[in-house]
DNA sequence: CTGTTAGCGCATTCAT
DNA sequence: ATGAATGCGCTAACAG
């Protein structure tokens, strides 16, 4: 019923050695070989089975891209940036890889449950993009999780991810690129130190995050920098990474100090929620309230007004490590790069009132 | 090295027939046994060859979700929806299908390539989302595509995406379940008109793609209800669904009727654009100009002013053909069912001035 | 440059 | 309820 590769074999009147030979073009075949079995191929309209090649080979041409939430463009650029790169890469036709992109929807069972069923297809990399949930349970079980992984031939690279704790365990990824949450946040709460702003409430990510730490120290190393009480409870209030998030968290801030004059999201889509709930309460946007966000997502400049943030390099940052997945680049000096942000000021973020 | 069945067998003192059979779960195995059995695969750490396993049974577990864009949201819903539907479906353990998503960048080659490469893991179902491209060649060459995966044992779904030209080819795809995009349109065309709008531009998807066309044939057939002129091709711009193709084709539309009175774009990420053109003419919306999106992604109700749109049930819609693909619910009738669209009148559309 | 040979690791008959 | 035997379709040595 189905055609398998013997039947092209006879077809052209050759190996099955040599079609896979020209399949995958790892290996010299004459011209006029090859042009006999491509069009047997054709008019047999055969396709390769990838799990008998996988069997055979003991690898498979599948590229795992794990995201926290698929519906969040955050996430989307990257993964279609490392996707693109995956591509890319590959020159002969029928070598492809295949990027698959896992949603894991934050969820850190969900997460480990995809690294086993990519250890099961003995995909050739996985990406894990987004901040880690920082549990030491979780923690150590993604670790032995990757190194298994590794051990099995799986290249691994951590994307906007800072690398495992244990030198030992980052042994096992390839390369990991983080961004600079950090200074990101601490140049945007400078830019509102510098407005004359002292009274600015945090809405934070979900607490057990690393990019929510990341971002929440900077913000802190800021204000400590600036002589306020870095660690004011009272105006930082976590919450997903979304805009109910920042419609409620604001609203909370707001009943804790009515007198804020300026409110740091920890993304975009958290600011968007913000100015929601800020709007909602008759105060102005920057005239009354400042409002900043972070990532610079495409809908951030068709804010009303225009939202400041810091541009994180999303694209440039997700090719880069599809590259490294496929080996298309060599991986940085200790397998770590930091990739920085930019500040962009923009219309939401003025003088507080006088 | 590596772990196998046959390691697990031993440990458990039985066959590799009994540890198939409880991996699987789709046999009887008296309990002791099966308790043997899980703690040596606990023990030894032992992973699933996902492709042995797949070559033996001649299926695999993987479900294909395409995309033409996986930064927009509109697919990122779509999507996540399909893949928790799918992880959900699932009962035991180890059972679970891998849902894999697929980006095509929109580009009709990448949709074939996606495809083969799906036929070539043997997926158990695919599901294409989003609108499909026009042009007859790839038409057919999708058709027989599809067939021949079909023919293989893959289900196939289409959301958002109508059903096969023809009954034949259509006849391989489990279940098409598409958008009101017609009558979303024209909805939102009456919207206007009601409001006493009669010079109306629209900013329409690529023109190949049928979710541009049924979108601007609903706008149309409200235009010619009302006694205007349906195709009038000065008002009408095509370009990609994003929001510079918003802002450029709303300067041109401008150019065009500088005495526009509403904007009408493809969608709600256009719709971002076409404002953001015309607040850098000085004009106010909905003042001088109303506008209106489609889709009603999570930002819009967040725009300023709030974005007036057609809700589309993304998340429901997206879980249906998630369900669908792993046989969790009946197919509709003929196979093909149509989700209807909200109109969500929102501060972005008002009254022309006088 | 091409053909021959031997498994890859598992699911599934068929027995028992 | 369990075991033994067979083959899924392909790649990778090894020859030639």
């Amino acid at each position: 019923m189905t055609v398998t590769l013997a039947d092209v074999a006879a077809r052209a009147r050759v190996s099955p050695a040599t079609v896979s030979r020209v399949l995958n073009g790892n290996y010299p075949v004459a011209a006029a070989t090859r042009d006999r079995v491509l069009r047997a191929v054709a008019e047999l309209d055969y396709v390769l089975n990838g799990p008998a090649s996988s069997l055979a080979a003991a690898t498979s041409d599948l590229v795992g891209i794990l995201v926290n939430d698929i519906a969040d463009p955050f996430f989307g650029i990257m993964a279609g940036a490392v996707q693109s790169a995956i591509g890319d890469a590959e020159g002969r036709a029928g070598g492809e890889k295949m990027a698959v992109v896992c949603n894991t929807g934050g969820s850190p069972e969900r997460e480990l449950t995809y690294l086993t069923l990519l250890q099961r297809q003995r995909a050739a990399a996985v990406v894990l993009t987004g901040g880690a949930v920082e549990d030491p349970a979780h923690c150590e079980a993604m670790a032995s999780k990757l190194r298994r992984l590794a051990d099995g031939g799986t290249k691994i690279v951590l994307l906007g991810r800072p690398p495992l704790p244990d030198d030992a365990d980052q042994d096992s990824v390839l390369a990991a690129l983080m961004f600079d949450n950090r200074g990101g946040a601490r140049r945007l709460t400078e830019h509102l130190l510098k407005l004359g702003h002292r009274r600015i409430g945090y809405v934070a990510g979900p607490a057990d995050r690393t990019t929510t730490r990341h971002r929440l120290e900077g913000h802190r190393a800021a204000l400590a920098a600036a002589g306020l009480d870095p660690v004011d409870e009272l105006r930082t209030v976590h919450g997903p990474y979304d805009r109910a998030s920042g419609y409620e968290s604001t609203a909370e801030l707001l009943r804790r100090d009515p007198e804020l004059t300026a409110v740091l999201a920890a993304n975009d889509t958290v600011a968007l929620g913000a100015c929601a709930a800020l709007r909602e309460k008759g105060l102005r946007i920057p005239e009354d309230v400042s409002v900043a966000g972070f990532d610079d997502l495409p809908f951030s400049i068709d804010a009303v007004p225009a939202l400041t943030t810091v541009r994180l390099p999303l694209q440039e940052a997700g090719a880069r490590a599809g590259r490294l997945a496929t080996c298309g680049e060599e991986p940085p000096e200790g397998g770590v790069a930091t990739v920085g942000g930019e500040l962009m000021a923009r219309a939401s973020t003025a003088p507080p009132r006088a």
